[in-house]
RNA sequence: GUCGGCGUAGCUCAGACGGUUAGAGCACUCGGCUCAUAAUCGAGUGGUCGUCGGUUCGAGUCCGACCGCCGACACCA
């Protein structure tokens, strides 16, 4: 049977509606899960939202709306989103669902059953919108630090999670699992946060109703991270489906910005401890998109919406842009600036004009049926370079250095045209050899490029005349050097990426 | 304050384990080509790798100090 690939996105709390973060998150999980179906692998691709807590409670009373009715909402405008860009996710999972909420309570039941949770009371300066107590040293003038807005004593009984006895077992975890968290600098960042000491965690709340309830104590319910982490269990049948379940766990790979590292890399792996899991593969850390080298966020006003860029770049240049301009780990800085330089270099001149350039001499000099390309061609090597390094890269989480490295192709392609000059040869053999091997890079790249692009890269290879599309191809056969049957007619079409000129 | 990260060509960034003349893309300059979306190909200009000191036969690459920027610091999606 083939390998199980399980990968997730983080669950996107409905407070939000989707902008390029989230997708810039998705997108990358998305090329993933599509190179992977390309390997054969058997791919569970999981996304969601994050739908209980008091933020959503209040701002659905605030809205005249029940709290579900907020979610049901919000929710939508991300599935739609996703749909929009293509996001080929098997499932969509939010914790609203009975089948979350069942799974939250057998989970943290058993992490009850196994010891680990004990009652303790809970006190302190409370925000309401960060839903979060605060020390009074953390207090700007007794206001909450982020809202700048007045905090309310609050005391409550509260179950606590025994984080504090995990410390060692997760020093243990890591030490055996040196790529449990990507990149690196990341993984240290965890290990610190651990290092510094671990206290133990209240699970519960009583001061709220807008959450799964505790099974073992009526009147509380799970506090929303207790929540929010399990979705990635229940999704592939965690309490309901054990056979299912253990194919997909632990070999999950979860990628998450680094605002929610703590939760992912501490909190979750001890959680699963607890309830006798093996924690996750693998967690991949990225960083934020900057805008302006400034933060994305609300109140500055500075948020970007995929449909603004979609309108401007088409679906496939938006996910080329993030995909590519963005090295997966540090925070990079959005500007539409680079994303029209990258848009024209990259698409429009290197890989548009490629196929245009191709298609009318094949039209002009082949009658516009495309040659077979020859088996001793230059560009046979270059080929399997590239589709060496770009499994490397999508191996390595690295989606920028795996593109670059099907470009790298597209380049050899247009230096063998210049160095061949096909539109001065008469018809014939040597003619036909050229263009088939042009032909045959471009059939090469729609593969590579597809978990990038899948819609362009569909569209090119019925332009190429061949049958099917790039997604049902299989690596790493499939990219081997000659398999353009030759015969087949080209179809010029019009330009794949219209250039765009620089904004002023 | 404590902990962590970053500082490499005009711009965006790559550069395990220290090792010949420090790389890529973009921009720029020159040349070629004209099939192509004024696209493409080739060559080139451009960096005392934040500063100072240390270890070493040899250091962006290790150690120390300093300067600058950023993040985390316990429940801030």
């Amino acid at each position: 049977m083939s390998n199980p690939f399980y990968v997730t996105t983080p669950i996107y709390y409905v407070n939000d509606v989707p902008h390029i973060g989230h997708a810039y998150t998705t997108v990358t999980a998305d090329a993933l899960a599509r190179w992977h179906r390309l390997l054969g692998d058997d791919v569970f691709f999981l996304t969601g939202t994050d739908e209980h807590g008091l933020k959503i409670q209040r701002s659905a009373e605030a809205n005249g709306m029940t709290p579900l009715e907020q979610a049901d909402a919000t929710s939508a405008r991300f599935r739609e989103v996703w749909q929009m860009l293509n996001i080929s996710n098997d499932d969509f999972i939010r914790t609203t669902e009975p089948r979350h909420i069942a799974s939250v309570q057998t989970f943290m039941q058993s992490i009850f059953d196994n010891g680990f949770i004990r009652k303790g009371t809970y006190s302190g300066q409370y925000c309401v919108p960060c839903e979060a107590y605060y020390n009074d040293d953390d207090l700007v003038e007794g206001n909450c630090p982020i809202h700048g807005r007045p905090v309310e004593w609050l005391e409550e009984d509260n179950w606590f999670f025994e984080l504090s006895k995990f410390e060692q077992p997760l020093l243990d975890w890591y030490a055996a699992n040196p790529d449990c968290v990507h990149p690196l600098g990341k993984r240290n960042e965890a290990l610190g946060i651990i290092k510094q000491g671990l206290e133990d965690v209240s699970v519960s709340r009583t001061s709220i109703s807008w959450g799964v309830p505790v099974p073992w104590d009526e009147g509380h319910v799970f506090y929303v991270w207790y929540d929010a982490l399990i979705n990635y269990a229940t999704a592939i049948g965690y309490g309901t489906d054990t056979e299912r379940f253990n194919r997909f766990w632990p070999a999950v790979h979860q990628l998450l910005g680094k605002d929610i590292l703590r939760f992912h890399c501490v909190y979750w792996p001890a959680m699963c401890l607890a309830a006798g899991l093996e924690p996750p593969a693998r967690l991949g850390v990225h960083g934020f998109l900057l805008v302006g080298g400034e933060k994305m966020s609300k109140t500055r006003l500075n948020q970007i919406f995929p449909a603004d860029l979609v309108a401007d770049f088409g679906v496939d240049g938006f996910r080329y842009h993030f995909l590519r301009d963005n090295s997966f780990g540090p925070d990079g800085d959005f500007s539409y600036e680079s994303m029209v330089t990258r848009y024209n270099t990259d698409l429009a001149n290197n890989f548009g004009n490629l196929l245009s350039r191709v298609a009318t001499v094949v039209g002009k000099k082949c009658d516009g049926i495309g040659p077979a390309p020859a088996a001793d061609s230059p560009l046979a090597e270059v080929a399997a370079e590239s589709l060496r390094d770009a499994s490397a890269a999508w191996e390595a989480l690295a989606p920028s250095a795996a593109l670059d490295a099907t470009w790298r192709l597209i380049g050899a392609a247009n230096a063998h045209l210049e160095n061949n000059e096909p539109w001065k040869m008469e018809p014939g053999p040597a003619l036909d050899a050229v263009m088939g091997d042009a032909l045959e890079v471009l059939r090469i790249v729609c593969i590579l490029a597809t978990p990038a692009m899948p819609e362009t890269c569909a569209h090119v290879w019925a332009r190429l005349g061949l049958a099917g599309t790039p997604d049902e191809q299989r690596l790493p056969e499939a990219a081997a050097w000659g398999g353009y049957p030759g015969g087949l007619p080209v179809i010029k079409g019009d330009p794949l990426f219209p250039r765009m000129s620089p904004p002023k």
